[in-house]
RNA sequence: GUGAAUGUAGCUCAGUUGGUUAGAGCACUAGGUUGUGGUCCUAGGGGUCGCGGGUUCGAAUCCCGUCAUUCACCCCA
């Protein structure tokens, strides 16, 4: 009996598994480059973790079971929880800042599509404890300096960025009550996918009045520079409000400095979804035929001390392995991967088969990376092997060669061969061959 | 959770108005070109036509159900 496979999970097959090792030695590399080093916590958490902070549509979807004691636990279905709880156990002890990433395997029971499975891998870069809006300048910086890396430009993803404390002093400025925030924070994240008319309508749901529908309206077109002029002016006489516009420009200020602001713009209408996100908001969005967020991060200044440490800002990002491959596939831009092998060992003549094991013997553990036929056929059928098994040379053993002590050496790629004796290759198995054919 | 589309070999698909042993390309395996490669040639393995039921002399093809996948909504990586 066939059993198929968990809905929404993948099998990495050699092929699939390369490009996921791809990836994942990409986030490390980018992340060390920019200064962060490597944490992981458990796959499963106690479920009380994600019923405080997370917000309803991250607990609904989460897969959770039970201990023979009884006690509940969910697996992991984002890192930030976490980091926040191992932060809190330890915060006094930790050097500041902590500036911390993760490649954590995630489930989320959801139902799949396009960019979202139920099993997945998620980059995280969080720096803690730093108040300033440098720090969510330099995750922004991070997640830019990611996508350019995989040569991905502003014509195929841009950084969409906003600041809630912008958004909630607007809202306090027309006097949108606090039991309705959350509503209308979600209206204006939907604005861009809904018309101007479906968004009037979603605001005359709400039931507000005409000005603070009219307000909302103008707050939600506000895009670019001009945007956040706008939404400055709004804010006239405000001081604590123009506060926050300053903040934000401030952050606009440090992307320019590191060299960004191509990829980065004003965006009211993000504000992200998650619960605890409370001053910058940001994602990076596809362009072309994708359309969809392909990594999402905010500042975060409660969620350690909500889960019992001291009071901590941090600001973080994510992205996923599964939008990572479906943002290159899009452009065309995988990479090739395909095994290769330094060496592939052939037989002249089935009689000195012996010595081709013998030098496999030493060419591996030389540190070289060396293969052969299990097979003894002619040399032909050997390099066809060789050259599908992506070896970038070939050493020919002639059937004279206990006498010679020479060998055939072969560079795939140009076609060079040379005639070498096995004590010069053994010394230094990457000479030049010389160029005489 | 709501709506829609699709389900033929490992993959991409053909399969005429229902008619005999279901095909191609790629991939895979073996062999040939008789001592130097990713070309070419030949052969081979592999399919309960998603599954179950119905209509019919006869179903991959029509009908119903079911499961799965994909897409959109919601939300998100």
């Amino acid at each position: 009996m066939k059993i198929a496979g968990p809905k929404g999970t993948r099998d990495f097959y050699p092929e699939q598994m390369a490009l996921r090792n791809w990836i994942v030695q990409r986030w490390t590399e980018i992340s060390r480059r920019h200064g962060f080093v490597e944490y992981d916590g458990p796959i499963f958490e106690r479920l009380d973790l994600y019923r405080i902070k997370s917000g309803d549509e991250i607990v609904s979807q989460l897969f959770h079971f039970e201990d023979r004691g009884g006690r509940e636990f969910a697996i992991r279905p984002e890192m930030t929880p976490t980091l926040a709880r191992m932060v809190a156990a330890k915060a006094n002890a930790l050097p500041k800042p902590i500036r911390w990433f993760s490649a954590p395997r995630l489930c989320r029971a959801e139902k799949p599509q396009r960019g979202r499975l139920r099993e997945f891998f998620q980059w995280n870069i969080d720096i803690v404890g730093v108040e300033s809006e440098l720090a969510d300048a330099e995750c922004i910086f991070v997640a830019v300096d990611f996508f350019r890396s995989l040569e991905l430009t502003p014509e195929h993803v841009v950084m969409r960025i906003n600041s809630r404390a912008v958004v909630a002093a607007l809202l306090h400025n027309i006097a949108i009550p606090d039991d309705k925030l959350t509503g209308v924070f979600a209206a204006l994240d939907k604005r861009d996918k809904l018309s101007a008319e479906a968004f009037a309508e979603v605001l005359g749901e709400m039931d507000l009045s005409e000005k603070q529908r009219e307000a909302l309206i103008a707050m939600g077109e506000a895009k670019g520079p001009e945007g956040l002029d706008r939404i400055e002016s709004m804010l006239a006489g405000d001081e604590s409000g123009q506060a926050t516009v300053t903040q934000l420009r401030q952050v606009f200020a440090h992307l320019a400095a590191f060299g960004v602001a191509e990829y980065c713009a004003y965006d009211m209408g993000v504000v992200r979804g998650l619960a605890y996100y409370t001053g910058t908001v940001f994602e990076g969005f596809g362009q072309g035929g994708l359309q969809r967020a392909v990594c999402g991060g905010g500042r975060y200044d409660e969620l350690v001390s909500q889960l019992g440490g001291p009071s901590m800002g941090g600001v973080g990002f994510a992205t996923s392995d599964v939008v990572v491959e479906d943002l290159l596939a899009e452009f065309e831009l995988l990479p090739e991967l395909k095994a290769t092998a330094d060496y592939f060992v052939i037989d002249a003549d089935a009689s000195v088969f012996p010595q081709v094991l013998e030098l496999v013997g030493r060419l591996r553990h030389a540190g070289v990376d060396a293969a052969f036929s299990y097979q003894r056929q002619g040399v032909g059928k050997q390099f066809k092997q060789a050259a599908s098994r992506g070896a970038r040379r070939v050493a020919v053993i002639e059937p004279d060669f206990a006498r010679t002590q020479t060998l055939n050496i072969k560079d795939m790629a140009s076609g060079t061969q040379a005639s070498i004796p096995l004590a010069a290759l053994i010394d230094d198995p990457f000479m030049e061959l010389p160029t005489t054919s």
